[in-house]
DNA sequence: CCTCTCGATGAGTATTCAGTCACCGAGTTA
DNA sequence: TAACTCGGTGACTGAATACTCATCGAGAGG
């Protein structure tokens, strides 16, 4: 690579990574191209050489961080861990990126078709590793008989509605933090009997 | 009341009603002033003359629309009937006025200061409700000591996140109406032991 | 060293909207 | 019926914001 192609990778990255930023703090719809420019230094125009609209930096910079999400997960899930242990360290992980979550819970019904159904598929593959590990549960008789389906919306539902509305819940802080422990206590006692 | 003064209020009463359809079919943020003026075939320039800006035209229609919804609430809790019928009408009320609390589900963490709030209060009444419903079955020993703050959320947080993602759950009808037989044998399961 | 390439620039364009205001004319008042 | 009131009009303004393009100049290539 010469000069000129290192510089053009940098900016991009530069692009990249100042855009992360800005989304993160202010939401994908409230974060103006030009804000973007201005964080990385570089002119407005620019911007529009290294990605075709706003659309598809958006795209790429969720394709980037959900693939980076999914493979820690599937590595989660490979090492055949309980449930409880495999629920902890979800919340754990959307804890370490939780605006980035936050945001996702709140824009995706506003997202085109295209970027809410690739949020979706990651989110229906993680789903599908909490239904087997319940319908395992319940065929060895270690859970109650539910239906496994309602149960895993139950929780997927409730972790997206406390971060959605993260800030009624609290100023400052986590909210996955905050209420983890009566997530994963409220959802054992759906599972188990007492 | 003399003409204008009649004219004034039907042109008034007009706004109101085709603002609201407008917003339960494309939501507040999406839907635009002229818009509604068109729908309502007047001047654009004429709604201002009724509503200070959109904000207090989106103010004054949710004002109606939660005040009549609570006192349907209301109405239902002081008929002192059991949690299970409870749950049943509110989202029997929540069906038929779907359209509306799927546009709030989602735009909700959108609105200003004020109009959350006010959603918010209104929201937290019935809450407590279902809250003290379940308190006084745990202290009857009728249901399981979970943690009440906990499982009202699961219940809440639920049924916003089907009307949050509605499109993806059906392509047509509603989802309460789909989804009521699930949600509420689920929560039973969490509050009764088997 | 000369020419060409191409990444970067930023003023400019197009569009979308909320909100304004000078003016109009039907209705009210005296 | 003349003067006045006031609800309504719609072209206009201003602000926000995504995206374009003529131009520049550092660096590549011969």
């Amino acid at each position: 690579m010469n000069k000129r192609q290192i510089q053009k990778k940098k900016t991009r990255e530069l692009i990249l990574q100042m855009a992360k930023a800005e989304f993160v703090k202010k939401g994908f719809l409230n974060t103006t191209t030009s804000e973007i420019a201005e964080k990385a230094g570089i002119a407005h125009g620019t911007l529009f050489l290294h990605f075709k609209n706003k659309d598809s930096l958006i795209v790429e910079i969720l394709d980037r961080e959900l693939e980076e999400i999914s493979s820690i997960i599937q590595n989660l899930i490979s090492r055949a861990i309980d449930l409880e242990q495999l629920l902890l360290q979800y919340l754990d992980l959307l804890q370490e990126e939780e605006e980035l979550f936050v945001v996702l819970a709140r824009e995706l019904p506003f997202y085109n078709e295209e970027l809410r159904r690739k949020i979706l598929f990651r989110d229906s593959i993680i789903r599908s590793h909490f239904h087997k590990a319940i319908e395992l549960g319940i065929k060895e008789k270690r859970y109650r008989d539910v239906d496994v389906t309602s149960a895993v919306m139950f929780l997927f539902g409730t972790i997206n509605y406390y971060l959605s509305l993260k800030p009624i819940f609290l100023k400052e802080g986590s909210v996955i933090k905050k209420f983890k422990p009566s997530i994963v206590k409220t959802f054992k006692q759906l599972l188990i009997s007492d």
